[in-house]
DNA sequence: CTAAGGCTTGACATCGTTGTCATGAGACGA
DNA sequence: TCGTCTCATGACAACGATGTCAAGCCTTAG
């Protein structure tokens, strides 16, 4: 075991070095994964001269320059970052771990690819988490991704409190809340104007007239969805309409469940004339119950956040659109501006809604009856 | 430096042991990551018994394990698994690689999403990127993997070949490639029935009694592109359709450039009447040119691989689906059966597509002029 | 000719953890 | 009472890399 025997024939360098070996020739097919040692022994040189090679570090001949990087290419050598990480200076990993809605959802996935654009850019490699609005997940994560060492975080929440990242944030991990803020701790968070993109929402279709409206949304739990609830039931109490008789239907987390929830919805006596969806899923299950009862010309819809080829639909789909793109790229700007030294208070970002016009929105109110 | 001072207040255990310091005291707010040397000095115990612990081996009396706990806890310690990793005998980081077009397009979320529920279920890490059918971001994002000893990789490739891989095979790497098949190199496959779906959905527009077909696909050098159009015009031939008139427009990659090609062959003289478009982002660039055109009730299409919405547009979009949570689910399970043990050959699985009749592809020929 | 300085290079300790092994305490049967 | 066994525990080396430091060589200036 680890015994050193001299095989001139298997170096590079002209210089006479033991070999690694076990002393029983590793089969052709199956070699081990060769190590800085295995490179150094092939070219004659040092590990530490092996290592300045591989990481480009001044002061190494050219012609050792040349035996190690032949060396390496010989044996497909790849360097052990984490191993290398464990002794480094900076300690940093080049990874980040990132937690969104879910990577199957068109708003994370845009998320994501913002965020992996601003990682690639700088050598960094994203690890991606669907959280499923499950608090047990979103720690399983977390956990996850400390324990991997992540250098920062990117994190979609949806537990009561984040207070048990506190002792990482002292630590000096950088981590950002996107789509949703935070509760117990303080840290920079990027979020959609909730509050006012569903305001103009409704706006929207009280211009045109409707006063009776009904509200399709996510989980009550999720912050992001009581901001959106509020900003339409507010404007409601601006516009001096009874919100006691307006229809608010919370906990809709999928596409079903928001179906047949604007099913019901459309069969009541008196049903809305305008309907705000307040979240991406929740919209294509009220399009599909529109479509199914043969309303979808005849009562209003305003999405909130974009739904795909929602252009291409007839009527085109209103919604109050985000920007999972820039949500995306600041988020990941945040992170890299803590690793770069930014050690400011928390930024809260809030990234403007848009309201765009196509069709479903601008639906006049029917009579009643 | 590394002076140890006993400390015997800052002690969960009963013995007196020498705590870490380097003879200041730490700030509160800037506490370094805590080691298993830390939890074990507050612990009153060896780093090997905190070890024991941590990893839930057996043989470590209940008063020892309530210690323990109680300073990783006090501490909030978190492992490092690349520490461990080092000097573990699996040598395994629980963490794989997967490598998709761009994690923003659905046909990969939902290939990620499968992937990542596979994983979830075994306590691995996924690291995501995104190809965009760039040979250069293939090797990097493969090199990035293997720096950071993934387990398995799950690659969609673009280069003209994967021999370069071959050592990493070698070296017992599991790696599983999908949607696309790989060139010199063989291991485990899984792709959809290209050939056979477009010529499925080749088929169901001749049945229809179309003559005049037009085929829209991607970039000419993927291989699985390929496929598509020799399905394509294998069909034609066989129903003895002169393919030398048949428009073939490729190299289309997003929905933008698909636009303006649809745009410019509806704008010929003889405009074909059905079309067949070979992928998503292909088929909504269609679907907005027919759209512009006010031809979509009109002129038959097909796509193939799905659209989000696509029963909700009118007409709704005949589409050859392809299953993306199937291929995720079966490359993951291929990974996860290699780090199990199986050396057996490496296995191609073709996942069936399904033919999926919406009404864009049921509308029938115009007479020519 | 010699001292000083710069350039190359490698030995060694170290990062945080786990595998190996030895040690000591207590239980148990003869 | 005494070995023998099991259990609980910690010292130490090792994993694959990098930081530190000292040594050797070669220039160059005095």
């Amino acid at each position: 075991m680890g015994m050193c025997i001299v095989n001139p024939t298997s170096q590079i360098g002209d210089r006479k070095v033991t070999s690694l070996s076990d002393g029983v020739a590793a089969p052709e097919n199956a070699r081990a994964r060769p190590t800085m040692r295995h490179v150094a022994a092939l070219a004659g040189v040092g590990v530490k001269t092996v290592s300045r090679v591989i990481n480009g570090e001044p002061n190494v001949s050219a012609a050792t320059i040349a035996k190690v990087t032949a060396a390496a290419r010989t044996l497909d050598y790849q360097p052990d970052l984490h191993a290398g990480n464990l002794r480094r200076a900076d300690g940093r990993t080049r990874t980040i771990g990132l937690l969104v809605g879910s990577v199957d959802n068109p708003f994370s996935g845009a998320v994501h690819r913002a965020v992996e654009d601003a990682a690639l850019a700088r050598g960094v490699a994203v690890f991606a988490s669907s959280l499923d609005d499950d608090p047990a997940r979103e720690q399983e994560a977390v956990s996850a991704f400390l324990r991997r060492r992540v250098d920062g975080l990117i994190l979609t929440t949806i537990s009561e409190s984040q207070a048990y990242l506190a002792p990482e944030l002292r630590r000096g991990t950088p981590v950002v809340f996107v789509d949703r803020e935070p509760a117990g701790v303080a840290s920079d968070t990027v979020v959609s104007d909730n509050l006012e993109g569903a305001a103009v929402a409704t706006r929207h279709l009280l211009e045109r007239g409707h006063r009776r409206l009904a509200y399709l949304g996510d989980r009550a739990e999720i912050r992001t969805a009581q901001a959106r609830r509020r900003g339409f039931l507010d404007e409601l109490g601006l516009a001096g309409i009874a919100t006691r008789d307006i229809p608010v239907i919370e906990n809709l987390h999928d596409i079903e469940t928001a179906r047949l929830a604007a099913l019901a919805l459309l069969e009541r006596d008196d049903p809305p004339t305008a309907i705000f969806s307040a979240q991406n899923l929740v919209t294509i299950g009220v399009l599909h119950a529109l479509r199914e009862s043969g309303l979808q010309h005849a009562i209003a819809l305003v999405g909130f956040d974009d739904v795909p080829l929602a252009d291409l639909l007839e009527p085109g789909v209103t919604v109050v659109a985000q920007n999972p793109q820039e949500i995306g790229r600041i988020a990941a700007e945040r992170v890299f501006a803590r690793l770069d030294g930014d050690a400011g208070p928390a930024v809260r970002t809030v990234v403007p809604t848009r309201l765009i016009e196509r069709g479903s929105g601008e639906i006049p109110p029917r009579e009643r009856g």
